[in-house]
This record gives structure tokens, C-alpha cells and sequence, in this order.
DNA sequence: ATTGTCACATTTTTT
DNA sequence: ATGTGACAAT
């Protein structure tokens, strides 16, 4: 069924047969001219098959000849650049059929913008006096090098109370990305710490001194070092010239400093597309900037060509009004609501329970009675606004026996012990990684942090490796094995991944010594290095793991498990793109959404309600918003558990309650105790000890 | 002077 | 489950 389209010329065009005219418009945006098309933004909605179209289009340039290797593909995550990459190629394959040899290579360059600058980097290194060899700082590894700056400049010991180190480092991190002034980001965002402004001044001067001292890139400098290195013509013109295609997802997630990435690749905007949806941006605390996505048409001349995808495909038309209800009362909006086909079905619920507990309950009673009708566990999920808000439900299902799988807040990358393995290869990668270094050291009975500084300081101003010489108060049997691994490591002596192997075994006495539950966390560095075997090199495994680290529990598990059927858990953040039949929000209260912490300004309560729109989006047929009217709190002085009476959220005001159903869980019981929904005794006298709990 | 150990508090969202 | 600070032990 392949009836002669409008304009197209070439005979096999059947696979875009599935789109519709706007999203088709999208995909075949510039096929007519010769020459490499102009810049095309695309303004997706939730569920209006973005991904797809996207794919599509990657596809279809495929299928007119372009070769893959110059396609530049960049997404928010190196999940979705694999799951785009697949789909793109597997359109293209069935297109071209026979002729599917010419994807041969398939999508090199897709991945994040992150992910592309750590690889442009080491790739020209040599060019802009950068060692090849530089490791890269997860978050915390910034912080802790932040830290031992701000220590050595005597900011820790300052009479007022100089801002943390987490502090700093947000600061830091929001300047260069918004590429702004430290005053202006200051002054907006952190406001208590504007009498220090000289302070962090010279102390991000010196956190860059050290971090290229060091030969450490942060997070930011990968988009810092690609950014400057655009700003030579040359390097500009090179770099620009080996993509003809530069596609960027989830656009309205990008911040300031990626934006003027993407305009130096490609200035004219010639092969430019661009997709996001300015309603589901809610990573400004990244720096993330709206307006990237609003303000691209206007970067060129003519400016770029506006798609507009406004079908949703996913979502009831009850659930979809009821989300357009939510982000109609945003202060600001650009993209019209969504429209669905799909009529039947019930309103999302906002059900009333009475605490934390008996949210755990509802969800899970609910969960087990669609999979009765049908609905398999992993067609549900659970979405929350902050990590810990799932603790309780795990707890829940786990005494049940329901398998779940959670995305987002995963720490496997920061549990000390895998640290400290990690930080041996980091260490021998680059011996110049003093926060490596200096974890690493202080492993060995009788090396503290002095003495860890005092080695690593002759080593900077030495030769650069380790004295042969056990240090003071360390006994040779701790200190000759070090060295010998260090050395064998640093030499290349065995291939990867028995580095990992080697630095484990090295590892394994420190492990007993260290940790109680050693055994446990023994399974860890097994899987470790399970995962170990899936990267071609120590490099690649360093980098790419700290870029990407194991999204969720189902990461780490064993192959098994993943045939099985588990629930999904997931922060909304981490939901971003996903969808599933029925859907659990919890938490739905003022105090988590918005979060307490996201309430500081106008723009940041807007985002609190960007992120339940979000929420709700991920619905195909069902959706449970959970209000537990008792919360407990973790007081910020008091001491003893004490809970709040909270309320629903203030982004579902009475005005938009026509869009949901009101119930409440569990159901009263009027015929009395042969069903009490009480399984657990309520501890009346905790409720009257709190009556007068003082604050 | 340093290291090692214990008790205590604390935890948005993430490349 | 880690990071922090106070204190005792070398």
C-alpha cells in the first residue's frame, strides 16, 4: 500500500508509510535540494513518536546515501543514542535491503555531547596541549579535588563559613556551563554566598590550575576544552567539515555552552536538526536553558524550519486533558496541548492514603491486580520526584517477593570499594590523578593523608613514580606489592581486562581488613569486572563508565533476570522519554512536587511543574497520582522522627479537579473488623508523644 | 604529628 | 552507606 506520495521521486519509500504529514515533513526536511539542507528545529510533544521521527530521519539519510560515518548524533544519554542508533539503522537496513552493505561501519559518532567531547579530545590532544592520556572526575572526584584546593588556600578555616564543596562546585559548574559571569550566578542562584565572590574567584582559578596540573578533565571541560577548541578557526573549520548531518535530541535540555558547540560545527546551520520539547525541559539545575531551543530559528538566515508534532500516540484523551490541564496553568508556554485519538478510558486517579506505608500498599495491591488482568509488571512503573521517595516501596515489594528494577540514584559507582578499585586503575592510567592517587594511598596500613599528600607531592616534583622505598611507618610486605602492581599496571604488562584482575587481587587483603561485610561487597567487584569485559580498553572502560555509569539495578544483574518480568522504578528525571500502560506517581504532595527545594523562585517552581507534567505524560492508559496526607520528616535540627501533614500538590488546584477522580485508599469499611485494612498495629502513643513534639 | 576508630548526621534531579 | 568531627593510640 504505497500510493504515489506528493513529491517523492525514488521508488522504495514505503517504510515512512507509518508516519504522519507533520512528523513525514520532519523526516524528509530538505531531501529535494542537492546540496546539504538548512536547519530544522522540531518541536516534539510527549508521545508524539519524536523518537521515532527522529530515527526516521537518521534513517532516511541513510537510505539517500550518506555515508554513516558522517552523521554526528548526539542524545541526552548513551542509552537513547544506542536505542537511536538500532532503530535508525535497523529502517534503513529493510529499506535498502540488498544494498544494506553500505551501512557498513554503522553510526560511529552517536552518543552524548559529553561522551563526543571526551573522544574529539583525546583525538586532538596533541593539538591543543592536552595529555592523551587524561582521566576524567565524576562528580564527587570534583568535589573532593575542589575540596583539597579550597583547603590549601585556607578557605576551610575562615571565620564566617566558607560555602562547602558541593557548593563551590555547583557554583563553578553553573558559570561555565551557562557561560555567565561568577557575579551574575552569584547573585541569582547563590545569593548566601555573595560575600565571597573574590574567594571563589581565585579558588576556580586554582581548581583549573590543578585539574590541568593533574591532567583530570571534569565533566564540564569536556564541553569547556570542545567549546574553546571551536573557537579556532581552524580546528573549527576541521571539525565541522567531518559531519554533514548533525542531529541533537532532547534539545531543550542542552545548556548554553552546548548551544554554542552545535553553532560553531555548523554556523550556517546547514544539516542541523534539532528536536526537543520546551515543555518537558527540567534539567535547568544543570543549566539547562529553555531558551536553546526557542531562540534556534533565529540563529540563522533564512532561520530555521519549524515541524510541529502536536498527535499524541501514547496517552488516553482523559489522561492527556488532564496533563494539558496541569501545564496549561505554566506561566509561560510556547508549544500548543496535545491532541489523542485514543477516546476510551477512565480519568487518572488521585488517590488519598493515609502515609508513606500505605502508599507502599495501594501500589503494590494495584500492581498485583492489573498483572491478574493482564498487565505485566513491566508495563507498570512507579515514578517519584527524589530517589529515597521509593524506599518504602521497596521495602514493600521486596517482603512480597515482586522483582523490580530501579533507574535513577543508583550509587554502585559510589561505594567505596568500588572506588578504590576503580581509583587503582584510574591512578595507574594517569599518575598524576592526585584524587586517585590519594585514595589509593591511603589504603596501606600506615599511610593517612599526610603521608598520602607527602608522596604524591614528591611525585609531582619528581620523576612521577613511586619510591622503591616503603614510606615511614609503612612495612614492606604493604608496600612492595603496591609498587609491583603499579608498575605492571603503568607497563601494560598484561592485556584488558586483567588489569582489573590483578588490581582486585591486589585489592582483596585491604577488602577483609577494611569492611566488615567484605564478602558482600566482594559480589560488587565481581560484577565489576563482569562489566569490565565489555570495554576494548582500561581507557575506554574509565571513560565511559564515569560517563555512563550503570543506569539501574538491571544493569548489574545477570542475563536471567531480564527475561523475567520485573516493576519499574524510576525518578522522573530518569523516566524522560519512557512510557508505560499504567503508571504510578507518588508522593503527589507539596514538599516533593514541587520539592521543597525547588520552590526558591518562579522558574524553579515552574520546572516542579514541568516535571509532574512529565510525570503524568508517561501514561498510556492509567495513572494513580498517591497524596499520603501524613509524611514524616527527617527535621533539619530536631531529633526523633516527626512528620508534617501535607498537602496535594499546588500544580492540581480545585479548578483542574474535573480532570481526575478522587478516591481514597484504603476504602472505608462499614460493615466493621472482618477485613480491617490495618495489618499493622498504629502506634497511638507516638501520635500523642508528637502532638507535642516542640519544633 | 599522624593514624585509626568511634559516634553522629545526612541524602533532589544527572552528564 | 558515606562523610565528618572528636578522641585515643602509636
Amino acid at each position: 500500500m504505497s500510493p504515489a506520495s506528493d513529491s517523492a521521486p525514488i521508488a522504495h519509500i514505503d517504510y515512512l508509510d507509518g508516519l504522519n504529514p507533520d512528523q513525514r515533513r520532519a523526516v524528509e526536511h530538505g531531501q529535494d535540494a542537492s546540496a546539504i539542507p538548512g536547519p530544522l528545529l522540531v518541536i516534539a510533544g510527549a508521545g508524539s513518536g519524536k523518537t521515532n521521527t527522529l530515527a526516521h530521519r537518521v534513517a532516511h539519510l541513510l537510505v539517500r546515501g550518506t555515508d554513516p560515518r558522517r552523521i554526528l548524533l548526539m542524545t541526552f544519554t548513551r542509552r537513547a543514542a544506542a536505542e537511536m542508533t538500532r532503530r535508525a539503522e535497523a529502517i534503513a537496513a529493510k529499506a535498502l535491503g540488498a544494498n544494506a552493505a553500505a551501512l557498513a561501519g554503522g553510526l560511529e559518532w552517536a552518543g552524548t555531547f559529553h561522551g563526543v567531547g571526551a573522544r574529539l579530545l583525546r583525538e586532538y590532544a596533541h593539538t591543543i596541549g592536552l595529555d592523551p592520556a587524561f582521566t576524567i572526575h565524576d562528580r564527587s572526584d570534583s568535589a573532593d579535588l575542589m575540596n583539597l584546593v579550597r583547603h590549601e588556600m585556607g578557605f576551610s578555616r575562615t571565620e564566617k563559613r566558607f560555602p562547602a564543596k558541593a557548593t563551590c562546585l555547583a557554583i563553578y559548574s553553573r558559570t561555565v556551563n551557562a557561560k555567565a559571569g561568577l557575579d551574575e550566578i552569584v547573585v541569582r542562584y547563590f545569593p548566601w554566598c555573595a560575600s565571597w565572590q573574590e574567594e571563589l574567584q581565585a579558588l576556580f582559578a586554582a581548581y583549573v590550575e590543578a585539574k590541568q596540573a593533574q591532567g583530570v578533565l571534569d565533566y564540564d571541560d569536556l564541553l569547556l576544552w570542545w567549546a574553546q577548541m571551536m573557537t579556532v578557526p581552524e580546528l573549527a573549520a576541521d571539525i565541522g567539515a567531518r559531519f554533514d548531518h548533525v542531529l541533537v535530541d532532547e534539545y531543550q535540555d542542552t545548556n548554553g555552552l552546548q548551544a554554542s558547540i552545535l553553532l560553531a560545527l555548523k554556523p550556517e546551520g546547514s544539516g542541523l536538526t534539532v528536536v526537543g520539547d520546551d515543555a518537558q525541559s527540567i534539567y535547568s539545575f544543570r543549566s539547562a536553558d529553555v531558551r536553546n531551543i526557542l531562540d534556534f530559528p533565529g540563529h540563522f538566515t533564512p532561520p530555521a524550519r519549524l515541524v510541529t508534532l502536536e498527535q499524541n500516540y501514547r496517552s488516553t484523551r482523559p489522561i492527556l486533558a488532564a496533563a494539558n490541564a496541569v501545564i496549561d496553568l505554566a506561566e509561560e508556554r510556547f508549544t500548543k496541548n496535545l491532541w489523542s485519538q485514543r477516546g476510551s478510558g477512565d480519568r487518572p486517579s488521585i488517590v488519598c492514603v493515609r502515609d508513606e506505608t500505605d502508599q507502599a500498599r495501594f501500589v503494590v495491591e494495584r500492581i498485583l491486580e492489573n498483572r491478574e488482568s493482564g498487565t505485566l509488571l513491566k508495563s507498570q512503573a512507579v515514578l517519584f520526584r527524589a530517589s529515597h521517595h521509593s524506599g518504602p516501596l521497596e521495602v514493600e515489594l521486596t517482603s512480597r517477593n515482586i522483582p523490580f528494577v530501579k533507574f535513577g540514584g543508583l550509587k554502585f559507582l559510589e561505594a567505596a570499594h568500588i572506588k578504590d578499585v576503580l581509583s587503582v586503575l584510574r591512578f595507574a592510567e594517569n599518575p598524576r590523578d592526585r584524587i586517585a592517587g590519594f585514595r589509593v594511598l591511603q589504603l596501606i596500613p600506615g599511610i593517612g593523608p599526610a603521608n598520602a599528600s607527602r608522596i604524591l607531592e614528591d611525585m609531582a616534583s619528581g620523576v612521577g613514580t613511586l619510591p622503591a622505598e616503603p614510606p615511614l611507618r609503612v612495612s614492606p610486605e604493604d608496600w612492595r606489592p603496591f609498587v609491583d602492581l603499579m608498575g605492571g599496571l603503568r607497563a601494560g604488562r598484561v592485556a584488558w581486562p586483567a588489569d582489573l584482575e590483578e588490581a582486585r587481587r591486589w585489592y582483596q587483603p585491604h577488602l577483609d581488613r577494611l569492611y566488615e561485610d567484605a564478602s558482600v561487597r566482594m559480589t560488587d567487584l565481581v560484577q565489576l569486572q563482569q562489566i569490565a569485559t565489555g570495554y576494548p580498553s582500561r581507557e575506554r572502560f574509565l571513560t565511559e563508565l564515569t560517563l555512563d555509569p550503570p543506569q539501574a539495578t538491571s544493569d548489574l544483574a545477570d542475563a536471567p533476570m531480564l527475561d523475567e518480568d520485573y516493576l519499574i522504578l524510576s525518578t522522573i528525571h530518569s523516566a524522560k522519554g519512557q512510557e508505560w500502560k499504567s503508571v504510578f506517581v507518588l508522593n503527589t504532595v507539596d514538599g516533593c512536587i514541587p520539592s521543597d527545594l525547588g520552590v526558591g523562585s518562579k522558574d524553579e517552581t515552574e520546572e516542579e511543574r514541568r516535571l509532574l507534567y512529565v510525570a503524568m505524560t508517561r501514561a498510556r492508559d492509567s495513572l494513580d497520582l498517591i497524596v499520603p496526607q501524613r509524611f514524616y520528616t527527617s527535621g533539619q535540627s530536631g531529633r526523633g522522627d516527626r512528620h508534617v501533614y501535607a498537602g496535594r500538590t499546588r500544580f492540581i488546584p480545585d479548578t483542574i479537579l474535573e480532570h481526575f477522580t478522587m478516591t481514597a485508599w484504603p476504602v472505608a469499611e462499614e460493615t466493621g473488623g472482618t477485613n480491617s485494612p490495618i495489618t499493622k498495629p498504629i502506634d497511638i502513643g507516638e501520635r500523642m508523644r508528637s502532638m507535642w513534639a516542640q519544633r
